[in-house]
DNA sequence: TTAAAATTGATTATGTATAATATTGCGGGC
DNA sequence: GCCCGCAATATTATACATAATCAATTTTAA
């Protein structure tokens, strides 16, 4: 087969050459992106047959895709009126974050007790290591990969598997978020904000020490703090205050002020 | 037309006469039901002509419907292998029991300050004056109501649409684990052991003393009382024992041993 | 005359049916 | 063990039937 890119329009290459049984998560993905990087207005009608033309699929893999977009809250789909896309602004993104705050937080209070004493010794040297070392790509790599393997096994570990369920459920917008992050001309590839492994080494200690509730509020603050990275990133700096937040969800921005 | 009911196997009358545009609904309604009733061995598989069969609908719907129980979590659904049922027992009712204590906190958390004066009043007068009735046809009656007024109303006024939006994702869970009690013949038909209105008014009086934290946990004891109910009423007296929890998960369900 | 209600027709969603294609899983042969 | 073919099933594509929505228009009623 021949690698025929470039005779189509952009928005058709984006799902070509994807595997069978996959177009519904591809098409997931797609929207996702679109919606995040702000192509849609609020309250936009998706339309089946004009999806199914862009995404050059049948209409079969996108009706099922936009039942899961419900799922995820970032359309609405009303009995015979079709799919119309919710709001998605500072505040949403916020309540994103919220969210993930509340289920990885619980998450971090159950895995107290279910690691070994070798598996934090090591997680603790870790984290205390690179969050003085020099930053470079090579520490940027390790950092990534390293966060991802904390919040995985927090959640493998946090003893109940549906909250580590809704927990990769939200991985899938949080990803999604990152990626269009990117394409941000507004986004940070400086090294100095970045204080995750400092943020890292708190939960780890707060494990440590069976303090559920100290661990818990560590990673509070650390999601919080990669949801401040984010809305700016993605709506720029005065985004906290066009967000019009709820004093209580708000105060939890600058947990300071919360507790 | 004539209503032939009577004419198809009782399967098939479940979804006769549905509306145009709720086909899936009624299909994750009536998957949802079987699941919780346990007519579904773990690890089974739907097989969507199967179900399609069954149910007297295409097979359109039927994906649409495994699409969103997938979302739910109560299926797997694989690529080109389509779909596989979860384990549902003790464990994973108390997960389920689990989250909803997670996101009702948060949300009595975020309400506080959101009710008028007169709103909190009535509120503390009526779970008062209902805690205390005598407990007939009547007084249930106005028990189930005011339940649902204040549950709904604590989700709408939390001040984060996306958790208002997940709360109500699970209501659709917990209601049917509501309904799936009542087939059961262990059912408990007495009051004598509903102590919700005064659960309700312990929460109503956190959130008048503006005291999120013993808000937040008197609905957490609420939640695990009635998560308590629909465990014995499923699944017998030992199921908690049967559960296998985790220590802290376990912990919550009697709340004097976790905190 | 004007406002409400019913009607019509275009558009779109939803559901059905069928066929084409791809994948999986299994069993037989090597 | 491995590979090949085959049946079962999932997935996708396509065409069509039905039903609902919406807006424009006509009709009806006050």
């Amino acid at each position: 087969m021949y690698n025929i890119a470039g005779r189509f329009p952009v928005l058709k290459v984006e799902l070509m050459n994807i595997n069978h049984g996959t177009r519904r998560q591809s098409v997931v993905g797609l929207i996702l992106t679109r919606l995040f990087n702000g192509e849609y207005a609020p309250g936009a009608r998706l339309r089946v047959e004009h999806l199914a033309e862009q995404c050059d699929v049948s209409v079969t893999p996108i009706r099922e895709a936009l039942v899961e977009l419900a799922g995820f809250g970032v359309i609405k789909l009303q009995p015979n009126r079709g799919a119309e896309v919710s709001p998605f602004g500072p505040k949403q993104l916020w309540e994103i974050c919220h969210l993930r705050r509340i289920l990885e937080s619980e998450a971090v209070r159950g895995c107290v007790g279910h690691f070994t004493p070798s598996e934090l010794e090591q997680m603790e040297a870790d984290f205390a290591r690179l969050s003085t070392a020099d930053r470079d790509e090579d520490w940027l790599e390790e950092t990534k990969l390293l966060d991802n393997q904390l919040h995985s096994l927090i959640s493998e570990r946090c003893g109940n598997k549906r909250l580590s369920y809704e927990i990769n459920r939200y991985a899938v917008l949080y990803r999604t978020l990152r990626d269009a992050r990117h394409s941000m001309r507004t986004a940070r590839s400086n090294y100095s904000e970045m204080d995750e492994n400092l943020e890292h080494l708190a939960i780890v200690r707060g494990i440590i020490k069976q303090d559920r509730e100290a661990a818990a509020e560590a990673m509070g603050d650390h999601v919080n703090q990669a949801g401040n990275a984010l809305v700016q990133d993605l709506f720029g700096k005065q985004a906290i205050a066009d967000a019009d937040l709820d004093p209580y969800v708000a105060g939890q921005v600058t947990p300071t002020e919360a507790l």
